[in-house]
DNA sequence: ACCTGAACACCGTTCAAGT
DNA sequence: ACCTGAACACCGTTCAAGT
């Protein structure tokens, strides 16, 4: 029912690097990471596929421009308050919930160091609610290192668990099942099996963020004993 | 000089699983990821392409073979001592030191769920530490999924980004450079600018694993008066 | 039963040609 | 300056044919 689909030439500034992103952005939420393609891409935004290479001179540059829009994304609306654990619990949420609200994209891309101006304000936001903690020089950079490797790593494989949730068919959820030829060989995991189907990873994320707050609880600050 | 190279057809038992596999992480380590093809892996086996495909059914299940094999390589010698701490630290660093002796291969397949029986033996392993330790039940379990999402989220996130160094040439090691257009916006970051240069990542992996092993301590156990 | 070789539908990327 | 379209070298995967 579409009459002049592949008819007329595109107008000069029908793209753009935002529009791809979107046009993306859409293709991995929507299909998974194997729908982002050139091919795929130009259909979408009803161009022929090379063109989008006048914007980006690579399909990872197109990744890394994704990568800066889930930092964008994942900080909007973010402002520290006067309570550092509240402040880092939101910034630790909120990776979070870049990654399961847009599984591909962050399979993708979160492991991508864009050096770009949201990446930037991540870090500053951090080391802030740290500062306000009362960690300095060294013991901040450390747990501030500490915080983007759990946060982002743990996140980020979450995804990539998410977005191939999709391609293999599992056997339900985030269950492992396991058959061992020989269960007394293995008492413990035999023990726990039950259990072990059934665990909320958002709640193994709640206790990594608890974790991560006692932890600087009881860093050593200026003026401690401590070293 | 090799002479008689593509002359002689392959004999019956040439190929196997194990030897495809094996030659899978020569490829994977010798040159990363883009590496592993049906075509390198065939002249690497002296073999035709589509050999492979009698042996394994999909590119996929080959990487799920190399998960395997890499939970078979990371537990390779391990025995469990009286020391919960020192078991679930030496389970951690050897998640940590696959991820970085075959990083190529720890970004391919370490976020697959092989669900083989290394990765039970894996599964009994860490249980047993958290009994040592006095964890029973849900206890024990919540802190065995913290324990694999964070040694394995952290450590393959390491693996992702080493492996994606050799594509592209980073500007120095781990280190972020970031030059915002208005330093004073971004106080905290400017300030840790130079000391974020330098962090060595298994210092931070050290940093996780007393994380976790303090939480472990803290936890509620039978008899305790805290649920 | 296992390996070969042609073929298929798809990639990312290049480049000269159009407007 | 930006978009098009043909072309290139490569993928994973299939399938009939050899031995």
């Amino acid at each position: 029912m579409v009459t002049q689909e592949r008819t007329a030439r595109a107008r000069r500034g029908s793209l753009s690097q935002d529009r791809i992103v979107d046009a993306a952005m859409r293709l991995l939420d929507g299909e998974g990471e194997s729908a982002l393609t050139f091919s795929r891409l130009g259909h979408e935004l009803r161009v022929t596929p090379t063109a989008i290479y006048r914007h980006f001179s690579s399909r990872d540059e197109i990744i890394a421009a994704i990568a800066d829009h889930l930092d964008e994304l994942s900080l909007e609306g973010y402002e520290p308050t006067d309570e550092w654990r509240a402040d880092l619990t939101d910034l630790a949420v909120r990776a979070w919930e870049t990654a399961t609200g847009h599984p591909a994209a962050a399979a993708a891309a979160m492991f991508t160091v864009t050096s770009g101006i949201h990446e930037l304000r991540a870090v500053d936001s951090v080391l802030r609610a740290l500062h306000a903690a009362g960690l300095r020089d060294d013991v901040a950079v450390s747990y501030y290192r500490a915080f983007v490797s759990l946060f982002l790593g743990v996140s980020a494989a979450h995804a990539v668990r998410l977005s191939q949730q999709g391609r293999t068919l599992q056997t339900a959820e985030w269950t492992q099942v396991y058959r061992p030829t020989d269960p007394t060989r293995y008492p413990y995991a035999e023990a726990a099996k039950e259990q072990l189907r059934f665990t909320d990873p958002s709640e193994v994320y709640r206790m990594h963020i608890d974790m991560y707050l006692d932890s600087v609880a009881q860093a050593p600050r200026a003026g401690d004993d401590r070293v």
